[in-house]
DNA sequence: AGTAAATATAAGCATTTGCTTATTTACTTT
DNA sequence: AAAGTAAATAAGCAAATGCTTATATTTACT
């Protein structure tokens, strides 16, 4: 990987609001509504992490009715990889709750 | 490792310029001055971003006289160390000019 | 068609970042 | 001691970042 791909790789998850969004995202799929419940802050802001997180290749969206899924990809770069493997699973995002029925 | 730490850790990788620095400074250590030559800007500049890279443990310094030697720590985290896998050894600071004698 | 809900986009603002030039510190050499 | 060199720190500034509120877009339901 040359060094500009790599360091908006490193630019997108160099942020502790993402990583906790990673660390919801890890090993399932989950829809914004629920993100938005994790973090502290708005739906919007919400919305532009996941964009840059998509923007760099990092995670993917599924579109189901009104609601949007986001995923981690399955073929991440090494260090993406790397990171999302040190994350611990957050489970506080589980679905099950009446708002979204994945 | 927690959210924090590895936030500060990715914040110190995800610059361009830094990238590089660890380019040069993969498998070697390498004066301060030869770092400055490498990239187009100034000094104080160089020193800068060197002082990240050594306040998030990824490099650290020697001192041998007037001069300061960088390298990168023995036991870096798996997520930096990742990244540096994926850095091409950068040889144009490969020391050997009259400036610095390594 | 009209309303409601989920998400994205736009605009604006405070904070952070990365650079610059100027200065300081620490060491070496004469 | 005085002067020179390597590197760090300080101060200031433009650009980028992350948030907010307001608005737009898309889909679903009645």
């Amino acid at each position: 990987m040359n060094i500009s791909s790599m360091e908006k790789q490193l630019k997108a998850l160099a942020d502790a609001n993402r990583l906790i969004l990673l660390s919801c995202l890890k090993n399932k799929e989950v829809c914004v509504c629920d993100l938005v419940d994790v973090l502290n802050i708005s739906q919007p802001a919400v919305s532009q992490h996941l964009k840059k997180l998509k923007d760099a290749g990092i995670i993917k969206e599924r579109k189901v009715g009104t609601w949007k899924h986001y995923s981690i990809v399955e073929n991440l770069s090494p260090v993406a990889q790397q990171v999302v493997d040190e994350l611990d699973v957050l489970t506080k995002c589980d679905c099950g709750g009446e708002s979204c029925s994945i």
